[in-house]
DNA sequence: TTGTAGGCGTTATCAC
DNA sequence: GTGATAACGCCTACAA
C-alpha cells in the first residue's frame, strides 16, 4: 500500500473514502510500531509550525513567572509548542530573529517594551503585546492607570494627604500608565505628591530597598506610598521594618501586581492584584485567533481589570490616629 | 546560478571552491532580500532540529524558575531553542511525547520523578535529570544528603536535641535524601526526632503552614526544625507568626534551597543554599555535551555542594538561653 | 478506493 | 568553480 494511503487515513481527513479493512490495518500497525509524525515535516508543508515564542524579561520575577505559566497552559492544550526567549533589556533583537528563524507562527512579548524592538522585526510576525497597550499590535492588559486610580482612592480614603510614589525605571507602560494614574487621582483630590517623593527605582527588592530609604529621609516625608510593582513595595516593606518604621502605624505601603511573597511578609502586603496567570491565557488566546484567522491582528485590545486587596500594610495615618489609643 | 551554490557560499563551507565574484554577489543579495536560512527545513535534513525541551512543574515555585532561567540562557547561547513543558502530576507522558514529535534533541527533566515516566518514552532519547540521581540517565543535582547533614550539624552545634522535619510528599528524590542525610546525622549525634515530628506536606507555602501548627500542638515539641525546602519553610514561619511563636528564640527554622523570599521575611530565613541556576545551566551544558557526542549519555552525575546560609530563624534553643537575659 | 507526482526549504553528492 | 539531482518526512492534489 502506497504512503499517501496511510497519510490519508492517519490525518483522519474526513473526505477521504477508505476501504474499512484498510483503515483499521493502517490504524493497528500504526499503533503497533508507535508511529507518531515528525512535526517538523508537517510544519514543513503547512508552512505553519504551530509553535509560539513568548519573550520574557526573567522568570526571577513571579509576575513573569506566572504570565508565562498561563500561557504554556493553553497554547500546549491547543496543541502549540512554547519556545521560551528570556532576554536581557538590550539581546531581544536576536531572541525574536531566532524564533523567527524557527517558523514560530506569533509571538507573545511580556515586560520588553515593544517600543525598543525595530518595527521591522515585527513585521508580517503575528504578534500580541502583554501589559502594553498598543496601536499597532493586538494587546492584553492589565488596566494600569485605573490601578493607579484605585490606589489613590484607597489611601485617600484612609485619611492621608501627603504621598510617595516608587516606580521602576524601565521604559514599560505599564508603569508609567500607574504613576499617572495615581499621581492624577491623588493631585484631584487635594493631596500632595513632592517631585522628589516621587522616586524610580531599579525594577527589583532591592532597588525597592534603596528608593525606600530615599524616601523615609525625606524631610516632610509622606505618610502613604504606592509602588509601581510588588517587587519594590517588597523592598520598600524590608527597607521599613530596617529602619525601625512601623507599618503601617507610621506609613502606609501599598503595592501592585500581587504576587504571593506579599503575603509572606509581616504584615502582609496591601496590593492591587492584576490577573498575571489570565494574561497570560488571554494573550496565547487573542494570538490563536489572530493565527486561526478568526481576528484581524491589530484590532484587540483587551484590558483586565485590576483588584484592590487590603491586607495590613494600610491604615490610617499617624496624625489621625488617636494619641491615647 | 543555482540554488545549492547559493547555500554553499551562505553556509560558509570551508571546502566550497567558488568564485570570489559569485559570492560577493550572493551575499550581497542575501543582505539585500534579508534571507533568512529556515531552521525547520534544516533540521528536517540534519535529523537534528538544534532544540531541547525542558520539563518542569510549574514555575511558580521560584526554584525551577531559577533553573528554567539558567537553563535558557545557555541554550540560547548555544543556539539552541527551550521548548518548555510545564507538567501537573499526571501529565507528563503527553507533555514529553509533543517534545519528541517535534523532533527534540534532547530533554531536560526537573522536578518530576523520571520514575514515574514510563522507560519506553524515554528510550532513544537525550535525558538530563535535575536533583534526581539516577543510574538510567545523566543527572546535576544539589547534593541533598550532605545538605541533611549540614543541617543536623549547623542545629546540633547550635545545642538543640529535639528535631521536627517537613517534608514535602513528593515522589522526587531530592527531598527523601535530604531527610535521610538529617535523620542520620541527627540519631547518629544522639539527638531525638520522633516519628510524630516528621511529618508530609504539600509542597507549598500552605502545605508548611499546615505542617508547622501541627508540629506546634505536640507534646514534646521540637526546638527546630529542618523543611526539605524554602517554600514550605516559609510556611511554617508564617504559621509560627501567626502563632506567636517567637524565631529563632522558640523555635529554630531552617529551610533548604535559597530562594530570593527568605531573605524577606522577618527575621530572614537560615537555610541551604543550593545553585539552582547553576543546576539548569550544568544540566544544559550536559546535554549539549552528549548531544555533541562527546559524553556517553548515562556516564554523568554531577554533585554540586550545598552551602549553609545563617540568616536569622536558627539560633541556641530556649533552654540554653540564661532566662535572665 | 488506491497509487503517483510534486513540492515545502535545506543540505550533500556528484558529474560537468 | 558550478549546477543538476536526490533526500529529509510529510501532505495535497489528481489520476488510475
Amino acid at each position: 500500500m502506497s504512503q499517501p494511503t496511510v497519510s490519508l487515513i492517519l490525518t483522519r481527513n474526513p473526505k477521504a473514502r477508505i476501504a474499512q479493512a484498510t483503515r483499521e490495518r493502517v490504524l493497528k500497525i500504526a499503533e503497533e510500531i508507535g508511529y507518531r509524525p515528525n512535526r517538523l515535516a508537517q510544519a514543513l508543508v503547512a508552512r505553519r509550525s504551530f509553535a509560539i515564542g513568548v519573550i520574557v524579561p526573567g522568570f526571577d520575577n513571579p509576575f513573569y513567572a506566572h504570565v508565562l505559566s498561563g500561557a504554556e497552559k493553553v497554547a500546549a492544550e491547543a496543541g502549540y509548542a512554547v519556545l521560551l526567549a528570556e532576554t536581557g533589556p538590550t539581546d531581544g533583537v536576536q531572541h525574536l530573529r531566532a524564533l523567527r528563524d524557527r517558523q514560530v507562527d506569533g509571538v507573545i512579548i511580556a515586560g520588553v517594551a515593544a517600543t525598543t524592538l525595530p518595527p521591522s522585526e515585527l513585521e508580517d510576525l503575528n504578534v500580541v503585546l502583554v501589559n502594553q497597550p498598543s496601536s499597532r499590535y493586538a494587546s492584553v492588559a492589565g488596566d494600569s492607570e485605573r490601578a493607579g486610580h484605585m490606589a489613590a482612592a484607597h489611601l485617600l480614603e484612609l485619611g492621608h494627604r501627603r504621598f510617595g510614589f516608587i516606580g521602576p525605571a524601565t521604559p514599560i507602560p505599564a508603569f508609567r500608565l500607574r504613576e499617572r494614574g495615581f499621581v492624577q487621582a491623588i493631585r484631584a483630590a487635594g493631596g500632595s505628591i513632592s517631585s522628589e517623593s516621587l522616586v524610580r527605582a531599579e525594577a527589583s527588592i532591592e532597588g525597592g530597598v534603596v528608593a525606600m530609604r530615599r524616601l523615609l529621609g525625606l524631610r516632610g516625608r509622606p505618610t502613604a506610598v504606592f509602588c509601581a510593582n510588588d517587587l519594590v513595595a517588597l523592598g520598600a516593606h524590608k527597607a521599613c521594618g530596617g529602619a525601625g518604621v512601623s507599618l503601617p502605624g507610621e506609613l502606609s505601603l501599598l503595592g501592585c501586581d500581587d504576587i504571593e511573597m506579599g503575603s509572606l511578609v509581616t504584615p502582609e502586603l496591601s496590593t492591587i492584584s492584576m490577573p498575571q496567570r489570565e494574561l497570560g491565557a488571554r494573550a496565547v488566546r487573542q494570538l490563536l485567533r489572530q493565527l486561526e484567522g478568526t481576528a484581524v491582528p491589530t484590532s484587540a485590545a483587551q484590558v483586565l481589570p485590576p483588584k484592590l486587596v487590603v491586607r495590613g500594610t494600610t491604615g490610617r495615618p499617624p496624625d489621625l490616629l488617636e494619641p491615647g489609643r
